[in-house]
DNA sequence: GTGCGCAAAATTGTATACAATCTTGAAAAC
DNA sequence: GTTTTCAAGATTGTATACAATTTTGCGCAC
């Protein structure tokens, strides 16, 4: 099994197949992505497979082990009331920042996401959705014209998709986009405060729907603790 | 010139002296780092170089131009507002937290910062100073028990850091730290309310003490638009 | 059968070698 | 004298080779 496309595959090319691979659930958390292993998928050498995997590390979307190697993370519970602490502070007052600013243009390329989020639920791709899903966040975050809290929020939801796989309790509903289509009615009037209020109560909505109780639970966790 | 030390430098240690030298206004902005310069000073390989590089990339200290090299990142009037912006939604309410979090140790290891800026200071050491300075935030953001939001804040610091090597005006007092005095003493009655305040209002006096209007100004930038 | 020890295999960390791209500067054309 | 061309030098991007560390598993003692 080697050479997947015809393209030369560079760092930064690799870099995001990874990202996307564990965004989308492709990859599930803990997962040891050794070296050699990628490089032959990929048909690259180490050195292309190492950069990308630190650019990963940086996104807190693998952990380096020295010695050890590459992980996909495996965000703890206490980490995943991080993020959604920093996204707490950082998403709502960008979300009024950007109805403030958006354009008809916006609101309809925001509407085309959510209507491919609705496609991708619908066939099935869930795992699909949820990329699609973290990628409106990261629209709005862009809309208002906040690179550096852009790139912030990127992260802290590619983080947030690590922590979906590791603690979402199947019980809740999976992601109904009633809270974006809530959004975007707010944004359609420019309705900042409504819009800040909605993003603050999606994201208590959101964590709420993850099971962080400290019970030793997700069984991955447990079968590393042991052998790490 | 060759080998600066007997201890074998790895990557993560040439990041963090690259980062020093950076953040305590060693190496100014734009500077160009080149991997067999960098290489010979501290007798590594390329390879380590280029995966410090890297560290520092992510951390928005060097711009990667690719096929042309690493340079001390720039940024630029937006750029410097954003960061800015940034802090201003993290720190204060970060502040509010450590406030209530704060124990009798950690109030005299941040007392020890000050005095250790204060004696930089007199002593003519100004990069010291500022890198102290900027060191203290991140400690108020550890103490609040943060690690994610204590990541992005030492993020931003860095690149105030850079912010302030381009756009400080000299008329302005140097970082005087009464606004660390005084946070300190609402630290002391772990008063969260008034840690919140001081910091916004010591952000804002940071931010007025910069030069942002849009004149074209910063030499080096100018210069640097003519070769690019 | 169980547990320990140690050597071989495997994996990562770093250095070196080669390829691709960019920069420089001098010669030639005008 | 100025501009253009293009080749040589310099620098980065990637691949390969070697060193250091960790993991594996077989053999041996008990």
């Amino acid at each position: 099994m080697t050479q997947l496309q015809t393209m030369p595959v560079t760092a930064d090319s690799l870099f995001e197949q990874l990202e996307l691979a564990i965004h989308e659930h492709r990859i599930a958390p803990g997962t040891k992505l050794g070296e050699d292993e990628i490089g032959e998928i990929y048909g690259v050498s180490r050195t292309t497979v190492r950069a990308a995997l630190q650019s990963l590390s940086h996104e807190r979307l693998v952990e380096l082990k020295r010695n050890k190697g590459a992980f996909v993370a495996q965000p703890s519970i206490k980490e995943a009331r991080e993020v959604f602490e920093a996204r707490s502070l950082l998403e709502p007052r960008t979300a009024h920042s950007a109805a403030l600013r958006m354009t008809d243009e916006h609101i309809e390329n925001l509407q085309r996401h959510i209507d491919a989020e609705h496609d991708a639920l619908h066939s099935g791709d869930n795992g699909r959705a949820l990329y699609l899903s973290g990628k409106f966040h990261i629209e709005i975050a862009q809309i208002a014209d906040q690179e550096t809290i852009a790139a912030f929020i990127k992260q802290l939801i590619s983080r947030s998709s690590l922590i979906i796989a590791l603690y979402w309790q199947r019980r809740s509903a999976l992601c109904e986009s009633n809270a974006h289509h809530a959004l975007m009615s707010a944004f359609a009037d420019r309705d900042g405060d409504r819009a800040q209020e909605l993003m603050k109560s999606h994201l208590v909505d959101l964590i709420t729907s993850l099971d962080l109780r400290n019970i030793e639970s997700s069984p991955s966790s447990l079968r590393d603790a042991l052998t790490r």
